[in-house]
DNA sequence: TAGATTGTTAATCGATTAACAATC
DNA sequence: TAGATTGTTAATCGATTAACAATC
């Protein structure tokens, strides 16, 4: 039943699962993966590929359920379980992802904010007050929280990990560019963005 | 002797590139393949060929210079190239990238902070000023901008982009969770936060 | 019925891995 | 010379694209 699914497939479907929103909104009920395609720049064959894996949920001569399919693949997507966050690290990233508003409306709620600095500790980012990171297993046990958001400078990260792990935490978002090393059931996703400017210095260099 | 390279090895560049500096820093003269795969957890052989696509810059035997490697990176990478930012959004991500210490350390500067929003006008963060959005193109031009950073609402997103490829910029980072339509002549590369912590929500849900 | 569109199989393309000669 | 390590060719693997029968 546990079928693999490449990395590809699952990176385009929040990608479908956002544009299923928005059409949604336009109140269409109906969407081929042509006109899915058309407004993401994928071809069609390669949305019904990726959307096969999971079962079949169009209708052959018709298309797809705009609602349905969108709820089909937030269910895939394990969007439903509402993941909670802490986040380590409140420095200007930090603080910008505790106040960014997204993260809601996809099924995540931050419920925890981490630093070791005294002078923050205690001080209130969008409502939530930053705890002392020394308590970290306390906090996240108290919380609930299953995510840990490492926004900590790379010199940090490693040992930053190990105490989430200890503290019980269900996967890790790293934002530090380093390279973690993690217990192979942890599942982890690094966020780096020196790699996505420096792939855009690369192709404007080719001009 | 333009060959085309693919996407996923200039995403593997800026990996090396940022070990390579580490490495540096521990005055260690010469890494091999070998070595720098396990640091990054790639093998040697992908690093090899990766390599092997930009020229021949090892030594049988021996291993790779890790000064000259480096620089030869950064130069692949077109790091050299000092190139100027303009961030338009000025939120708490546009703030954060502002305040964001590692671009410079990439070679890259934020020469230039945008909005529309009047209350915040005139006022600095990280000692630039908040300048009009509506001045776009004379600010660009005064302080030739190379890269536009959009950092605005969705749904404002595409409007920016036109004004920033009017305005005469070069490339553009996009944070906005949305497809932009731009001319095949300027690189774009978008940094979608909700792909990657699906992804994560995905791969815990399978746990 | 004719037109539209899915789901799936087959063909192609591209990226990674394996193997090894060259050489320090 | 023996051991280490690159650069490159060949083999494998996986992802995308093309084609088309099924069916609404």
């Amino acid at each position: 039943m546990k079928k693999v699914i490449s990395q590809a497939t699952i990176d385009r479907l929040p990608l479908y699962f956002r544009t299923l929103r928005l059409v949604e909104e336009e109140e269409k009920q109906i969407i081929s993966s042509d006109e899915l395609g058309r407004r993401l720049d994928i071809t069609p064959e390669q949305i019904r590929k990726d959307l096969a894996t999971f079962g079949q949920f169009g209708r052959k001569g018709i298309g797809y359920d705009v609602h349905e399919l969108k709820n089909k693949i937030a269910n895939i997507l394990g969007l439903h379980n509402n993941w909670r966050l802490a986040i380590v690290g409140i420095g200007h990233l930090g603080g910008a992802l505790a106040n960014y508003g997204n993260f809601d409306t996809l099924g995540f709620s931050v419920v925890a904010l981490l630093d070791i600095n005294e002078n923050i500790i205690g001080s209130e980012v969008n409502g939530l007050k930053i705890e002392n990171s020394a308590l970290m297993k306390d906090v996240i046990e108290k919380k609930f929280v299953d995510i840990g958001v490492i926004t900590v400078p790379a010199s940090e990260a490693q040992a930053v990990a190990e105490q989430l792990i200890e503290a019980g935490i269900k996967g890790i978002w790293n934002f530090a560019p380093i390279k973690l090393s993690v217990p192979a059931n942890i599942p982890l996703v690094n966020e780096d963005l020196s790699v996505g400017l420096s792939a855009l210095s690369y192709h404007m260099s080719q001009c």
